[in-house]
DNA sequence: AGTGAAACGACCGTAGA
DNA sequence: TCTACGGTCGTTTCACT
C-alpha cells in the first residue's frame, strides 16, 4: 500500500542516468546480482549496492514479488468508478479494506474514486458489488468496466 | 508488459501453501535469500530455489524492482477512458506505444479501453491528451480522471 | 561516493531418497 | 519434489581514496 497523491509532501528526487540503467536492469530481473548489474552499468559491486539500498531506503524503488491473477484463476477484473454523497477520503479507506480491491485511487472527474478489483470469476464480482461496495454508506452510483484484455502493464514509472 | 485477458489460453495454477508462503516472503522483500524464505516456510534452500524458479518460469509471479512515480516527480497521474469507432485492440496497441502510458486495459462497458498515464504535471498531460491520444484514428471521446490520492496499490493479486 | 581485498554466506549443480 | 553437500560466485565489511 502507497500513500501518494498530489497532497505527497516529499520532494522529488533526481536520478542520474547511473541510478536509472540500475533501475533498469532491475526492473527486468529483481535478482540479478550486484556484479552483474555493476558490469552492466560501469560501476563496482559495493557501489550499486550502495546505489540500490539508498533507493530502497528512500522508497524511490523497491524489489518485490509480483503475480499475475490470470495464471492463478482470477479470472474477472474490473475497474469501477464510483460516486458518493459523503467524503471521498472515508470512502477509499472503506474500499481499501476489501481484500479483492487491489487498487484505489481519488479522483477529479465524474468519478470520486476509482477502484480495480480481481475476483475468481463474475459471481464474485456480482456479489461484492452488492453487498460490500454498493452498501457502502453514501454511495451514490457505480460504473464497472470489465476487463476484456489486460495489454499493457509496466511497473517503472519514471524511468522510461 | 503482460498478455492476460479472457481470451487467456493457460490454465489455471494450483498454489499450495508453501508455495503461497514463499511469495508472501517474497513480496515483502524480493532480494531476500532462498535460505532465509526457507527458515520462514519450513523448506530448505534447493527447494524455495527449486519453486521459486517454476513460479517464475511459468509466469504466475516474478521478482521486478518498481518504482513510486511522485518520487520522482512525476506529480500528475491519470486515468482514461477512451471511446473509439474503430477496431479497440487496435487502439490499445497505439496506446501501449506511448511511454508515458503505463497501464492500458480494453473493457467492456461505457469506455472501450482505459490508460493510466504518468505526466511531469498538468501541461504534458494535456499535450499528451491533445497530440498523441485524441489524434488517433478513430477516437470518438475520452473521459480524464485526474488522481488526487493513490490510496492503495498491491501488487500481489491471489495470494490475499 | 567510489574502489579493492579478504572472510563469509548464498547460490548452483548433482546425487540420492 | 524434497534433502544433502561441495564448488563457485556474490555479498559484506573495512581500510583507503
Amino acid at each position: 500500500m502507497t500513500n501518494n497523491g498530489r497532497s505527497s509532501q516529499s520532494r522529488p528526487v533526481q536520478l542520474d542516468e547511473v541510478s536509472k540503467a540500475i533501475i533498469e536492469q532491475l526492473q527486468a530481473d529483481g535478482r540479478r546480482s550486484y556484479a552483474d548489474v555493476g558490469k552492466a552499468v560501469g560501476l563496482s559491486e559495493a557501489a550499486v549496492r550502495q546505489r540500490v539500498q539508498r533507493l530502497t531506503e528512500s522508497g524511490v524503488m523497491q524489489i518485490v514479488a509480483v503475480t499475475d491473477p490470470m495464471q492463478l484463476g482470477f479470472t474477472t477484473q474490473a475497474m469501477i468508478g464510483i460516486r458518493t454523497a459523503g467524503d471521498t477520503r472515508v470512502l477509499a479507506a472503506r474500499l481499501a479494506e476489501i481484500p479483492e480491491i487491489d487498487y484505489v485511487v481519488l479522483t477529479a472527474g465524474s468519478f470520486d474514486v476509482m477502484a480495480e478489483v480481481v475476483c475468481e470469476n463474475d459471481d464474485e464480482l456480482l456479489e461484492l458489488l452488492n453487498t460490500r461496495i454498493r452498501v457502502i454508506e453514501g454511495v451514490q452510483s457505480t460504473e464497472t468496466f470489465v476487463y476484456l484484455k489486460l495489454q499493457k502493464q509496466f511497473y517503472n514509472w519514471g524511468t522510461r
